[in-house]
DNA sequence: ATTATTTTTGCATACGAATGCAAATACTTC
DNA sequence: GAAGTATTTGCATTCGTATGCAAAAATAAT
């Protein structure tokens, strides 16, 4: 197998120009007669030449890759977001360099390092955070990060996240509305932004309605640690009448539990509510009240963010907070008028 | 913000040797004496120097870039390959670009060509066909390609899937030997590999056993498409008592329409079999009896596969089936003698 | 101590494309 | 057709690192 690597010399050989001339064809504004344009397009498609990126990345300084670390691909939100993520970026003549956070923590700083060893042009994380010496790092070498899904204490990075805070608060008058009075919770990883704000925001319109929580287990965003949490909470002598979930993803393991481990009936025994909703939410199988988390417009926020800060160094990081609606589904009862 | 990369020449500078001295403690297996390994190294650390992944591979000819192109994140075993492929990559220091693939068919030549524009050392094609003319600009460029969970009848490609045809027999005989009469089957995308071996052996089983397909429709492996098949299936005078589905995400569709729309029981009214065994097949909504593919041990396979061709370019296309266990859960009955 | 051998080092160049600069060409305008 | 302006073009250099080669230094052998 002979690896032939055309070069932009070759071309100008065949095109009778000089090497700058078939530069100047494939950057985008740069003077060149049509007359030499064509000259060069024909010799191009003639070789199969196309611009070596890493070559061009080395003169301008952009490589046109965007390094996304990612965790929790078995939460159906993120591939979504991937797919979104990588499709807008596409769209935009970027491409993403993947990293997996393995779960262990800690080591989110020795991936870091490694993407800017590729000269990426901005840091995408989903769902995970960064010491503020690596984000001291990140910008001193002039690459914006943004954090996709969570939040941390540091001017330097820009934020996209739903509102988590109103979404709480949305579920807990949902639920009282609906006439719940023993209201539970189920949290995710206590060290994620997400996790936090959603059960305060939770928590704090139960305080506002004179309510409290009735009960509360960790799950830690795993599913494993959420069936343990629900098997506790819901083998008590008077267990709760509704319980939210910090996340879709647990919620559908809380409710196998509840089906058809404890033989209970959703919703009339429990109302149960998640957080995300993911496609299987609609599944009727799950049927599940959730408040959204659009990821589309969290999706464009994060692109826009990057572009801008790619284009304009000077950029000040942002934080944006987006609003997602609470959808009714099947998993929650109205009122319990009828039932109770 | 001051954009300051650090470059090798700095480093040298301070630690006061050559530039040419700081790449060799860099480059593993180079010579240097402890004595300037030393001074180069804490030089480096102070400077905080990386070496640049781009420049270095403009000499080398080498990324450690592999470029995934992947469609169909929806479906849950391509987001759990994925954690697998990169995971296993980035411990042999290589990362994935990843390249979605949009629906609409035919655009993967493109796509292809913007992966070649980054000099990947590899491609993986994850349930992606390509055409014979891009292969060959492929083994031109000496980047060696792998279909994942896909075949295609071009020798210049590796191809790593499950034994889809065994796999489809397996589902016919269990099917058969559980004393199912009209046994139907739901397939995927017929321009699929995956999906006409899944069928050929399962028809071919039945044909062995004196039996035909009772009845066939096309779910195109979506799942709004599954849910017309079903529809279509389930509302004739007599139902079939069994359907192989072509994939899970298409039989959990399936199976709603069969419990909640039409009302009918699983398994004792119909049996549904999936393929895949993604992680919600086992969930006990669904227990869905299914052909396992080992996601693990065919990311195993292919990084074996293209790490092996990166190192030696002489390498020959291998073509790797894995066999993968049929899970029998409760989605089907074991015999009909109870309810027939 | 002297020579032979091995290891280490720096020099210079290469990878492939982009770009400032000045020369060359094309186009206006009178 | 000449002078002036605008557009193209090529030359030479640059990006940051790796590497063949020969000189230098360190080590081994005699």
């Amino acid at each position: 197998m002979i690896t032939k690597k055309v070069t932009s010399l070759e071309v100008a050989k065949l095109a009778g120009v000089s090497q700058s001339a078939v530069s100047r064809v494939f950057t985008p504004g740069a003077s060149v007669a049509n007359k030499t344009k064509e000259k060069v397009r024909t010799a191009a498609t003639k070789l199969g030449y196309r611009p070596n990126i890493l070559a061009r990345s080395l003169i301008t300084g952009k490589s046109r890759i965007i390094g996304l670390v990612v965790a929790h691909l078995d939460n159906y939100f993120y591939p979504e977001a991937l797919e979104l993520l990588s499709n807008a970026l596409q769209k935009k003549g970027y491409h993403v360099l993947v990293f997996m956070a393995t779960k262990t923590a800690g080591n989110i700083d020795d991936i870091v390092d490694e993407i800017l060893d590729y000269q990426v042009d901005g840091i995408i994380l989903a769902s995970v955070a960064m010491s503020s010496n690596l984000a001291s790092r990140c910008a001193a070498a002039g690459v914006h990060v943004i954090l996709f899904n969570r939040t941390q204490d540091d001017n330097r990075l820009s934020t996209v996240t739903s509102d988590n805070f109103l979404g709480g608060k949305k579920v807990a008058r949902f639920l009282i509305a609906g006439g719940h009075k023993r209201i539970a919770y189920i949290a995710g990883w206590e060290g994620a932004s997400t996790q936090r704000d959603r059960e305060a925001g939770f928590v704090d319109e139960l305080k506002q309605q004179g309510r409290s929580l009735y009960a509360r287990e960790v799950g830690n965003f795993l599913q494993d640690d959420a069936r343990q949490a629900a098997r506790k909470m819901f083998t008590t002598n008077e267990i709760p009448d509704a319980v939210f979930v910090a996340s879709d993803d647990m919620a559908f393991a809380v409710m196998d539990v509840i089906r058809y481990e404890l033989g209970l009936i959703i919703p009339e025994q429990v109302s149960v509510v998640g957080y995300d909703d993911v496609p299987i939410a609609s599944w009727p199988a799950y049927d599940l009240t959730t408040v959204r988390q659009p990821a589309n417009r969290m999706v464009a926020e994060t692109v826009s963010i990057i572009l801008e800060s790619i284009e304009d160094q000077e950029t000040k990081p942002r934080r944006i907070q987006i609003d997602g609606p609470l959808i009714m589904r099947g998993s929650t009862r109205i009122s319990n008028h009828e039932s109770g």
